[in-house]
RNA sequence: AGGCGGUUAGCUCAGUUGGUAGAGCGUCUGCCUUACAAGCAGAAUGUCACUGGUUCGAGUCCUGUACUGCCUACCA
């Protein structure tokens, strides 16, 4: 027989066992439901780690569910990623030879859904790997018609509200993906660059200047101005001066604004309301003209007069050679500033002025502030409500740009007319109907639809309520809305969740009338990123996350689950320990945790093997036998009871480790050992049957975190009959435990620990049995009154018996709880060691007992203090007494010898 | 600049209403013992970042400091 556990095909067996039979699916019926909406991964995206571990913490909690009876509906679904895809497809064709601009809207989408179908889907496949139990036959796609026609349909809706409106607007403009963006898709990060000091001569004067103080040189064919703080000495003189911009000749006047600082640079600042976010401010405010130098795709326009068509980064090396060639550039210092790159494509935004469709965000950031604060949506871990507010606050909204030029994605249902006139509408009739409604003679040929698309989020908002078609089909909606958890990562907080939250409050309601929850989702769990070892967040670009496929065959999808998962508290970034090839740099397809994982599904299996091979025999449990039972399922009740409050408050790290420690330690170090028979005798029947019982349910209190391993083992437990599977066994009721009962093994653990202890220090093997002899007192005697704990100290410690004794016993030994136990061999004991010992531990005893003595003799202490608590010191303080006693007779003893 | 975290064993981190600290890994020792060497048995290891306070009592609550990570904004 093997002798290790091999994931790879057991995984995969289980897999198409569990589809075949549609345990994942799931249908409105009278249970409760319990729902989960994926976090739509891109639809040409691969599996990568964090994926893995968001999915595998929704997997644990749908299992979970399941297990509980509840009709467990995980929706699984793709999404367009309209950025993204388009950015990926364009490249495709460039690689064919295919420029975008010279083909059409309908060649685009044609070649894009192509790409779509070949590579779409390929996460989903992947995610089977990894045991997602989705219910596969409800899987979605943003971009698919239902889901548009939502989409469409709401946009529509906000219009006729009020809420969407058209307007020239500075926006976050891509050059590369020639687009704009929501200022979500930018990011910033620190850069190396120049500071540039350039002087402008005053008009009307031979030889005065103003030296101003720029990042962005090849802007100066838009200054309009230049500003200076109205309070520094340095300029007063020239209120009411021109200057002169170098290049170009424009005459342009001197500003005087506060939001200038006096300390930055020379303290002089140019202005080009075109082109930066600050300097528009600046130009509205002084009505100064605005001058769109660029071109969409980041090369000079018309409007700049000198550099026409070179692109702007070109343009910023050749004006700076021609700004020195002048006598212009005063210096140029080394300097770092942050630069917004494009999330999508990398390039550096342009902050432009263009015509956008706006959403107005105050009323729906209001009512998505309010359902988070009010506890109507929970987060977990709930300090990650300050990052949401911060963000929501009124004062840091703003209006979000809707709009994308692109063209994957729902096209804007906004219609124009030649002569300046448009309507938005579902359809392009309805569109017609509108305008000529108030006397109008359009023609349908007449009318030209928006070019634009709407950013993705804007399709991803609608989830929850899409998945369930709950525009139309209300029964469902009405079933599973609101899902009852949402598990995403903190960074899309912004983009995805509290968008969701906005849509449930505003479509909700109206769809599901009175008296049904309008939000989302009860909770939201957030996740952390998932890190290398040097702290870097895992990304393609980067390179350094392992292939997760790969590490799924090296340790099983278990193995992996339960390495991403045993360290993975809500929220916290979870350092993933994939090692870096020194050579190389890479990182490596290996991972210490998911080997843990791995070890534990192999320790499960092994601990099946025995049970399963076990010989049965007819007849009453030993003493031994039933003192085990008693104690693993007292065990099992009291573990059960942590596990549940855990999964309740999401501490699913706290739950598998306790899990662990459960079925490694309690039930296969200590259970299987003491009911364990001989080697080649029998074990009795009831033992068994218990036996098998217990980990049963061991086995389905783990299937939600290793749902392969579980279900193996489950199936050769016993004959089962067809439908008798793991993932729909029930989850284990809890039961009574007697706290003090546990209490008494743990101490007996104490005792076979130190006779252990003694053996190895001693070298003595256990074939060797030895005499136990126990010092006499009220507590021994107690302690060893249950006949079924003395004979499993006997068994599991070797012994040849165990005696109370009120004489002296001259041997090795120790301490458990305030007993002293003798063991008696023939091997001389080495005194010094021994005496060392005894003193070590009487050092520790003295200390504990003066600090809870000071304790005790405070008076206040046993006045407020909790009775409970101050019994409790009295009971160690008395203990520890007694053990020292005992320990002095010891040392004395030894001493004198 | 504003906001949010973190600082506990060599490493990664738990520590849920305040009662002198835990896990896994790693290290060390002894074992290929018939379920499991992907294993078994055992051992060692901490001024809980620093400071002041509240309290009978602080890793835990409050003040401040240092270092560190992240988010948002600005940086011409």
């Amino acid at each position: 027989m093997d002798k290790h556990y091999n994931a790879q095909e057991i995984e995969k067996k289980w897999y198409n066992h569990w589809t075949e039979k549609g345990y994942f699916r799931s249908k409105p019926d009278g249970r409760k439901a319990y729902s989960i909406v994926i976090p739509p991964p891109n639809v040409t995206g691969v599996l990568h780690m964090g994926h893995m571990l968001n999915n595998t913490i929704q997997d644990v909690l749908i299992r979970r569910a399941r297990l509980l009876g509840m009709n467990a509906c995980w929706v699984p679904g793709t999404d367009h990623a309209s950025i993204a895809t388009e950015a990926k497809v364009v490249q495709l064709l460039r690689e064919r030879g295919i420029k975008k601009s010279d083909i059409s809207r309908d060649e685009f989408l044609k070649y894009a859904f192509e790409w779509k179908d070949k590579y779409g889907g390929i996460i989903l496949d992947q995610l089977k790997m990894l045991g997602a139990s989705c219910d596969w036959d409800r899987t979605r796609f943003t971009m698919e018609p239902k889901l548009s026609e939502y989409v469409i349909k709401v946009f529509v809706d906000l219009h006729k509200k009020g809420h969407i409106y058209r307007g020239l607007r500075m926006i976050n403009w891509d050059p590369e993906a020639k687009t704009a963006l929501s200022n979500e898709e930018v990011q910033f990060h620190e850069e190396d660059s120049k500071l540039y000091k350039v002087r402008y001569k005053i008009a009307g004067t031979e030889d005065e200047w103003v030296t101003i103080t720029t990042t962005r040189p090849e802007t100066i064919l838009g200054d309009t101005a230049v500003a200076v703080h109205p309070d520094d000495e340095r300029y007063k003189h020239l209120i009411g001066k021109q200057v002169i911009v170098p290049i170009n000749g424009r005459v342009i006047p001197i500003i005087f604004d506060a939001y200038v600082e006096m300390e930055f640079g020379t303290g002089a600042l140019k202005v080009t309301p075109a082109h930066d976010l600050n300097d528009n401010d600046l130009g509205v405010r002084h009505k100064l003209q605005s001058i769109d130098i660029f071109n969409d795709n980041g090369t000079l326009s018309d409007l700049a007069g000198f550099y026409v068509g070179m692109d702007r980064f070109d343009v910023r090396k050749q004006i700076v050679r021609d700004l020195k060639a002048q006598g212009h550039i005063v210096a140029i210092e080394n300097y770092k500033n942050k630069v917004g790159r494009s999330e999508r494509t990398g390039a550096v935004v342009e902050p432009r002025l263009k015509e956008q469709w706006f959403l107005k965000m105050e009323k729906l950031s209001a009512m998505a502030l309010a359902a988070v604060e009010n506890g109507d949506v929970n987060f977990f871990p709930d300090h990650m409500v300050n990052m949401y507010r911060n963000w929501l606050k009124p004062e840091n909204v703003r209006d979000w740009c809707v709009s994308r030029q692109l063209w994957w994605g729902q096209q804007i249902p906004a219609y124009y007319t030649k002569d300046g006139n448009m309507a938005v509408a579902e359809t392009a009739e309805e569109a017609l109907a509108i305008l000529n409604r108030d006397g109008g003679n359009y023609k349908a040929e007449d009318l030209k639809q928006d070019e634009d698309v709407v950013d993705t989020w804007f399709s991803s908002w609608l989830w929850p309520i899409a998945v369930f078609d709950g525009f139309e089909n209300k029964e469902e909606l009405k079933y599973y809305y609101p899902t009852n958890v949402l598990v995403t990562g903190w960074d899309i907080m912004f983009f995805w969740v509290a968008r969701m939250i906005m849509a449930g409050y505003e479509w909700a309601g109206e769809l599901l009338g009175e008296g049904h929850e309008v939000k989302p989702f009860n909770d939201v769990y957030f996740t952390g990123m998932v890190r290398d070892s040097y702290r870097r967040k895992m990304s393609k670009s980067l390179g350094n996350s392992p292939d997760a496929i790969e590490l799924i065959q090296k340790y099983g999808a278990d193995g992996v689950r339960y390495g991403m998962l045993s360290c993975a508290a809500a929220g916290n970034d979870i350092v993933f320990d994939a090692p870096f090839d020194q050579k190389t740099k890479k990182i490596l397809n290996e991972s210490k945790m998911c080997e843990l994982g791995r070890n534990f599904s192999n320790k499960i299996w092994n601990a099946q093997k025995l049970v399963t091979m076990w010989q049965v025999v007819d007849a009453e449990p030993s003493a031994v036998n039933r003192f085990a039972m008693k104690w693993i399922e007292q065990k099992l009740n009291e573990s059960l009871e942590t596990i549940n409050a855990g999964f309740d408050s999401y501490r699913l790290s706290e739950v598998v480790m306790g899990m662990r420690s459960l079925i490694w330690d309690d039930f296969c170090s200590w259970y299987l050992e003491m009911v364990k028979p001989a080697f080649g005798q029998p074990i009795d029947r009831p033992t068994l049957e218990f036996t098998i019982g217990i980990f049963e349910k061991m086995m389905t209190l783990l299937h939600p975190y290793m749902p392969f391993v579980t279900e193996e083992v489950w199936s050769v437990l016993r004959e089962r009959a067809a439908g008798d599977d793991c993932v729909v066994s029930k989850w284990p009721e809890g039961g009574a435990f007697d706290a003090k009962f546990l209490q008494s093994v743990e101490k007996m653990k104490e005792v076979l620990q130190n006779c252990r202890e003694v053996r190895a220090k001693n070298q003595l093997t256990e074939k060797e049995l030895l005499k136990m002899m126990v010092k006499d007192s009220e507590s021994a005697q107690n302690f060893l009154a249950d006949e079924g704990l003395k004979a499993t100290i006997i068994k599991l410690g070797y012994l040849e018996s165990i005696t109370i004794t009120a004489e002296e016993v001259d041997a090795t030994s120790f301490l458990a709880g305030t007993e002293q136990y003798f063991l008696l061999f023939h091997k001389e004991v080495n005194l010094e060691e021994e005496i060392a010992k005894i003193r070590k531990e009487l050092e520790y005893l003295q200390g504990f007992v003066i600090s809870i003595g000071n304790k005790l003799s405070n008076e206040k202490f046993v006045q407020n203090g909790k009775p409970e608590v101050v019994e409790n010191e009295r009971k160690k303080l008395s203990d520890g007494h007694a053990k020292i006693k005992l320990l002095q007779d010891e040392l004395d003893k030894l001493v004198n010898v």
